[in-house]
DNA sequence: GCCGTTTTCGGCCCGACTGTTTTCAGTCG
């Protein structure tokens, strides 16, 4: 059965076919509906068994004509039309596309006049020196595609949120303290907290735009300099780009709207101001150009944004309020019907940075954490925790050297030790006796139930098994949920980002049963875990299922990451009362209790 | 080809940059 991401791979490439054939609008259209296909959670096999042709139709940016051709992809394995444009134009329009300044159009002209088709064939035509010679193109595109195929080599990977943070928050901190500023800011998908970034955007507003400039593009940490100007781009060392866009003053809201959303953000946006007769730009709200068949005077305004009327937005709110709506937190602004929701005013209340009282998965050096017992809760009080519960392995993990149920009680017997030593000292902090304890294949846990019941935390995860079925992987976890020793459910999909795919299973009947059980869901907020992933924590949120933040900390600066949880959460539209560990410990053990 | 609190037809995001042009097309974010 063919996976969305193949299916959407064809779409995007029928898109540039079109795009070749320079058909308006088609391209667009299948783009749109290939990246719709790309970011569903369900496999486009499952919706189709459950829902058939409609089930296809209710997905964004699929019609009658696309859902077709989606039936068939799933029925046959493959596409007639595909195949008849892919012969009469046999170009993989995907490996040439991949290099920087080829598109569709220029594929299509290379393939017309040099039979290039493919990466091996457009080496060999760049080396020939042969694109030079073709009409439109030059010495210059020649070079310049030439230099694209050398860097296609270390192509740009995506960097994890929570280890390039630290790296951006000391450089913005130095920018900022720089007094070369009068306003900075870190946008983009680092501001919006995606799990992965691609780059970093930062705005400012400069006290003398050259001298700005000329400081940052001079930066130590640069290790190259891409660009020098009102838009500057420097790599620095671990590879990373930092693109520096200097912006005016009056119009630092618009900009800070434009480079915050994500591309579907920003058009929807666009497009309520031209529902309103306004353009939006970066620059400001404008009246909708005249149509451009009026000649000099549209084509003015057409292009350059700058003309007459500009109404400039020295904030986000302004802008935000002016096209009728709420200002939006920058974590939701994915048009995933964020707009909507804030023309009626009705956004939610997100859970906010710091709103984390405890931890509640938390290793130690009884297995596979570095640090003991003490110095992790002694870590968790510095960064103002109310308290943590020990949740080390047990036994049928066998690699961390998992505890049993005898070395469980010894542990259990330290932990009052230290709480005891808190209380004397009058620390106000407390650590929660807890476990990570596996679930077996078939669903039972691999420690006595017993051990359980005596510890104030449980939380199960799955360790193996990882293949089975979406039907008996769904029927052993909703078992596992149904032991009444189970107060979370860890890392529930047990994904590792660009490393291990999550397991299948049926969510609804999760949030079912974790809702009948009284089973928290974890956010686990390790950098390259961040399961519950953000539209899950959605559905769970609607479906009122309680979560909570975790760092599945390992070692005591992990204990940090608890901010990238309350981003994923956020991302998620989750709000406080949604999240179990923003209650005080007694308040959320006695949740648990059930 | 998709889509609709004005529309089942007639629209479809905006601007910068680059290279090749002498007024524009393609690519990118």
């Amino acid at each position: 059965m063919m996976k969305n991401i193949e299916i959407a791979q064809i779409l995007r490439e029928l898109g540039g076919y079109y795009e070749m054939k320079n058909e308006p609008f088609k391209p667009r259209a299948y783009e749109k509906a290939a990246d719709s296909v790309e970011s569903l959670d369900e496999q486009l096999s499952q919706i189709y068994r459950a829902g058939g042709f409609k089930g296809l139709l209710t997905l964004a940016g699929v019609g009658q004509g696309i859902a077709e051709h989606i039936e068939e992809l799933l029925q046959t394995g493959r596409l007639k039309k595909y195949e008849a444009l892919k012969r009469k134009m046999p170009v993989n329009l995907t490996e040439l596309t991949s290099i920087g300044g080829i598109g569709a159009k220029t594929a299509g002209e290379l393939y017309k006049k040099l039979k290039v088709k493919n990466l091996k064939d457009l080496k060999k035509a760049v080396a020939g020196h042969k694109l030079a010679r073709i009409k439109g193109f030059g010495k210059k595109t020649e070079e310049n595609i030439a230099k694209a195929l050398d860097v296609q080599g270390t192509f740009t990977k995506r960097y994890l949120l929570g280890y390039i943070y630290p790296i951006i928050e000391k450089l913005r901190v130095k920018l900022e303290n720089s007094g070369k500023f009068t306003k900075l800011m870190v946008g983009g998908s680092y501001r919006r907290r995606q799990e992965t970034l691609g780059d970093i955007d930062i705005l400012a507003v400069a006290k003398h735009e050259k001298q700005a400039i000329e400081y940052f593009t001079n930066l130590p940490e640069a290790g190259r300099v891409l660009r020098r100007g009102g838009l500057s781009e420097i790599k620095l060392f671990n590879g990373i780009q930092v693109d520096l866009k200097i912006v005016p003053e009056s119009s630092w809201g618009a900009a800070a709207v434009y480079f915050t959303g994500d591309l579907a953000h920003n058009i929807k946006m666009r497009k309520m101001a031209i529902e309103r007769g306004l353009k939006l730009s970066e620059y400001g709200l404008t009246p909708a150009s005249p149509p451009p068949h009026e000649g000099e005077e549209g084509r003015r305004s057409r292009r350059g944004g700058k003309s007459r009327g500009i109404a400039k937005f020295k904030t986000e709110e302004e802008v935000y309020n002016s096209l009728g709506m709420d200002w939006i937190p920058p974590e939701l602004r994915t048009d995933s019907g964020e707009i909507e929701v804030a023309q009626k005013g009705k956004l939610p209340k997100l859970i906010d940075y710091g709103d984390v009282r405890g931890d509640l998965q938390v290793q130690t050096n009884w297995t596979d954490g570095t640090a003991s017992i003490e110095e992790m809760a002694r870590a968790a009080i510095e960064l103002g925790r109310e308290y943590i519960a020990i949740t080390d392995h047990t036994k049928t993990l066998a690699m961390t050297g998992g505890l049993d149920e005898k070395k469980i009680r010894e542990q259990g017997k330290e932990i009052d030790k230290m709480n005891a030593k808190f209380q004397i000292s009058n620390v106000k902090f407390r650590i929660l006796k807890g476990a990570e304890v596996n679930i077996l294949k078939d669903g039972t846990l691999d420690i006595a139930d017993s051990t359980l019941a005596k510890l104030d935390v449980v939380g199960a995860s799955v360790h193996s098994h990882f293949k089975l079925s979406r039907e008996d992987q769904t029927k052993r976890i909703i078992r596992a949920l149904s032991n009444p020793n189970v107060d979370i459910f860890f890392h529930p999909t047990t994904r590792i980002i660009q490393r291990r795919d999550p397991i299948d299973f049926d969510f609804v009947q999760i949030l079912k049963a974790a809702k009948k059980y009284r089973v928290a869901l974890e956010i686990n907020a390790y950098p390259d875990r961040l399961d519950l992933h953000d539209k899950m924590i959605r559905q769970a949120v609607e479906a009122g299922v309680k979560l909570v933040i975790n760092t599945d900390a390992h070692a005591t600066k992990h204990l940090g990451f608890i901010q990238f949880g309350e981003a994923q959460a956020r991302r998620g539209w989750a709000r406080r009362g949604d999240i179990l560990n923003t209650l005080s410990a007694d308040a959320l053990l006695k949740y648990f209790k059930k």
